[in-house]
RNA sequence: GACUCUGUAGCUCAACUGGAUAGAGCACCUCACUACGGAUGAGGAGGUUGAGGGUUCGAAUCCUUCCAGGGUCGCCA
C-alpha cells in the first residue's frame, strides 16, 4: 500500500467498506456517512460498523446488510481479517500485525500526535489577565492552566500561537489600594514588609475597604441615610478623586500609580513561573482604552453605530437579537467594552495575519462576548466569526462561592505551597529520592505537586461550575496527576533497567504479534490525534486529560500482569518494550499538552 | 420576567457527539502479589441519567412542557 501520509486506521475501514457495499449492493455510499466506533470489550472484534441506517439503501435487514458486508471486507485487500455480527452490530477484526506494525513504524515518529508547526493559520490566545489590585487566587489558576493548555493544543495542531493578556491595570480598583496606602502605609514596601508586592498592594486594598465600612458605619450613626452615607464617605470621594488626577495625568498620582503596579507585577511574575505559565506579549488596558474610543469614533463616522442626544455612543444589535449597548458614555469616557474593542483592534494590527483571537474568560461574560465579536463584524473584520470566548464554570468550595469578604478565598500562592509540601511528604516516605540532593528533590516536588493541581482542574470540562474539595483535591491517589506521573516514571525506570541490562536495542529487532490486552493499549496510544484535534476544535483540554488518564490505567493494568523484562520469549520482550517507550512517549506528549511537566523519578 | 448554561452511583467527574448491558475515581466490602518502582492490580455492591411527554430500529445525548441550581440582562469591570 502507498501512500504519502499515514492513513487513520478509521479512514481506510469506511473505505473499504464503501467499496465493499458498492460491490454488494450496487449503489455506492459516501465514506463519511459510514459510522465506526470502537467495538465494546464484551464483544469480539476491534471496530464496529453499525449497519442500522444503511439497511435503507441495502434494501436489507442490518443483520443481513452487516453479514455480506462483513464478507465482502474480509475478502478485499486490507486490514480487516474477521468479522462477527450481533444485531446490527458488524464487528471487524484487525489483523494484529497491522497494530504491531503500526506501532513499530508510524507510532515510533518523534512528533507523533502533532501537526507540522506553521502548519495551520495564526492565533492569539488570552488568559490571566488580572486585576492589579490583589492576588491571584484559585479561580485565577484555572483560568491561567486552561488558556495555557489550550495554547499547547493549538500549537500540536500546527497553529502559530501568540500567548498574551490584557493587565486591567488601571481604575477604581487600584486607586482604593494607592488611598489606603497613603493614608496608613508608613511609606512601607515589599522589602521592608518581606512581603510579595501583590500581596502587600492586596493588603491595602483589603485596608481601604474596612476604613471605608467605619465610616460609612459612623456617618449612619450620626443619622445620615444609607444612600448618603455611603456614597459620600470621605475615603471613597478621596479614591474617585485619584481616579480622575490620573486620567488628567497628575504627575504625583501617576508615579504612585507606576510604583504600586510595578510592586504586583514583580509579584504576578513570580506566581507565574511557579505556575509554569508565560506569555509572549503583555496589553495594558492603561494603553488601550484610548485607543477603543477613537476606533468607535471612527465607526461611528462610517455609520456603523448611532449617537445619542445626551452624546454617547450606542450599537444597535436588535437585529441580531441583541439590544443597544453603550459603547462610549456621554461625557467621553470609556466603558469596560470601549477598551476591549481597542484591545482588539490593537493586536489584528500588531500581527496581521492573526486568524482569531482566544478569550479565557469566566462565564459571567458570555454576554459582554457576543457583544464585542458582533462589534468586530460590524467594524468589518472576518476574523470576528473565528474569535472564540473559551468560557469557563466558577471554581466552587465546599462551603459555597469564594468571597474574599468572608476570609473564603484560596490565594495560588499559598495552595501551590501546600501541594508541593503534600507532596515532599509523600515522596519522602517512598524514599526513592535519597540519592538526589537538595535542589533537584525540591523540583520533583514541585512537578508533582503541580501535576496534581494542574490535572485536577484541567480534567472537567472547562465549561462546567467545579468542586475544589481541599481535602480531595490534594489526593494523590486515583484519578490524579500523580498517579499518572508515578506510571510514566514505572515505565521510565524499565526502560532504563532495559538498557542497563543490554536489552536496549529492541527497537531494531524482531517483534512478538500483539495479544488482544497490547492490541487494547495500541488502540489508545492510535487514538491521540483524533484526541488533540478534538480538543483543539472544542477548545477543551479535558478530552486530553481523560485520554492521559485512560492510557496510564490501561498500562497500569498491563504492567501488573505482565512482567516486561522478564519475558520468556525475546521477541515478547520487545513488543512490551516497545510498547512501554511508545507509552511514555505519547503520555509525555498528552500530559505537556496540559501544561505538565513529568520527572523522571519521584 | 427574558435569555443562557447545568442537572448522571452517597461524593467528584466520564460517556467517541444518536448506538449494544451508562463508565471511572473517592468512600465501603472481598481478594491477589518479595512488587522490572505497592503512589499497585482484580472483583463486589452502588443508577428509572431531575420529572413527564414526543421523534426512531435505538435517546443521558435531539424536540417539548415542567422542577431545581448557576450566570447574564449597568453610562460596573
Amino acid at each position: 500500500m502507498t501512500v504519502d501520509a499515514p492513513l487513520r486506521l478509521d479512514n481506510l475501514l469506511q473505505r473499504i467498506a464503501s467499496d465493499a457495499f458498492e460491490s454488494c449492493f450496487g449503489s455506492a455510499l459516501d465514506a463519511h456517512s459510514i459510522s465506526i466506533q470502537k467495538t465494546r470489550s464484551e464483544f469480539p472484534g476491534d471496530r464496529t460498523l453499525v449497519c442500522f441506517p444503511l439497511s435503507r439503501m441495502s434494501k436489507a435487514a442490518p443483520d443481513a446488510t452487516a453479514q455480506r458486508l462483513g464478507e465482502a471486507m474480509v475478502s478485499a485487500e486490507g486490514p480487516v481479517v474477521g468479522f462477527n455480527v450481533v444485531k446490527g452490530f458488524l464487528n471487524l477484526e484487525i489483523q494484529p500485525d497491522y497494530w504491531g506494525s503500526w506501532l513499530k513504524t508510524e507510532a515510533a515518529d518523534a512528533g507523533y500526535g502533532r501537526r507540522p508547526a506553521g502548519s495551520a493559520p495564526h492565533v492569539m490566545v488570552e488568559y490571566s489577565s488580572p486585576n492589579t489590585n490583589k492576588p491571584l487566587h484559585l479561580g485565577h489558576l484555572r483560568n491561567n492552566f486552561l488558556g495555557h493548555s489550550v495554547s499547547r493544543i493549538l500549537e500540536a495542531m500546527g497553529h502559530t500561537v501568540t500567548k498574551v493578556q490584557i493587565v486591567n491595570d488601571r481604575g477604581i480598583h487600584i486607586c482604593k489600594s494607592m488611598v489606603a496606602w497613603q493614608r496608613m502605609g508608613n511609606g512601607e514596601t515589599p522589602e521592608s514588609a518581606g512581603m510579595k508586592g501583590d500581596k502587600l498592594v492586596g493588603k491595602y486594598y483589603v485596608a481601604f475597604d474596612q476604613a471605608y465600612k467605619a465610616e460609612v458605619a459612623e456617618r449612619k450613626a450620626a443619622g445620615m441615610a444609607d444612600d448618603e452615607a455611603e456614597k459620600g464617605a470621605p475615603i471613597l470621594v478621596e479614591a474617585q478623586e485619584t481616579l480622575r488626577r490620573w486620567e488628567q495625568g497628575d504627575e504625583e498620582t501617576v508615579a504612585l500609580w507606576r510604583t504600586m503596579n510595578g510592586w504586583v507585577y514583580t509579584g504576578f511574575d513570580e506566581t507565574y513561573a511557579t505556575m509554569g505559565v508565560e506569555f509572549d506579549k503583555l496589553y495594558f488596558e492603561s494603553d488601550t482604552y484610548l485607543i477603543g474610543r477613537e476606533r468607535v469614533l471612527e465607526g461611528l463616522e462610517r455609520g456603523v453605530f448611532e449617537r445619542s442626544e445626551d452624546g454617547a455612543v450606542w450599537v444597535d444589535l436588535t437585529g441580531d437579537g441583541l439590544d443597544r449597548k453603550l459603547l462610549l458614555r456621554g461625557d467621553g469616557t470609556a466603558v469596560y467594552m470601549t477598551q476591549d474593542i481597542g484591545t482588539a483592534l490593537l493586536r489584528f494590527q500588531d500581527y496581521e495575519d492573526l486568524d482569531r483571537q482566544v478569550y479565557t474568560v469566566g462565564n459571567e461574560q458570555e454576554y459582554h462576548f457576543k457583544v464585542l465579536f458582533l462589534v468586530l463584524a460590524k467594524l468589518g473584520f472576518q476574523q470576528a466569526e473565528r474569535c472564540h470566548h473559551l468560557s469557563y464554570g466558577m471554581v466552587e468550595l465546599p462551603e459555597g462561592k469564594m468571597k474574599s469578604r468572608e476570609g473564603t478565598v484560596v490565594d495560588a500562592d499559598d495552595l501551590m505551597a501546600e501541594m508541593f509540601s503534600i507532596a515532599r511528604d509523600i515522596a519522602r516516605e517512598a524514599g526513592k529520592l535519597d540519592g538526589l540532593d537538595e535542589k533537584d528533590q525540591q523540583a520533583v516536588f514541585q512537578r508533582v505537586g503541580l501535576s496534581a493541581l494542574k490535572y485536577f482542574l484541567l480534567k472537567v470540562d472547562p465549561k462546567k461550575n467545579m468542586m475544589f474539595d481541599p481535602k480531595a483535591s490534594i489526593d494523590f491517589y486515583g484519578n490524579t496527576g500523580p498517579f499518572i506521573l508515578f506510571n510514566y516514571v514505572r515505565g521510565r525506570s524499565v526502560l532504563r533497567k532495559a538498557d542497563a541490562e543490554g536489552h536496549g536495542n529492541f527497537e531494531t529487532q524482531e517483534m512478538a504479534i500483539p495479544a488482544s490486552d497490547e492490541m487494547e493499549l495500541i488502540g489508545l496510544i492510535h487514538d491521540l490525534p483524533d484526541v488533540i484535534q478534538e480538543a483543539a476544535l472544542t477548545y477543551n483540554p479535558s478530552l486530553v486529560a481523560n485520554w492521559c488518564y485512560d492510557l496510564t490505567k490501561a498500562y497500569s493494568s498491563y504492567y501488573q500482569d505482565h512482567s516486561i523484562l522478564g519475558a520468556e520469549e525475546e521477541e515478547t520482550r520487545v513488543l512490551r518494550l516497545t510498547l512501554t517507550e511508545r507509552f511514555t512517549r505519547s503520555l509525555h506528549t498528552g500530559m505537556n499538552l496540559l501544561g505538565i511537566e513529568l520527572p523522571e523519578r519521584m
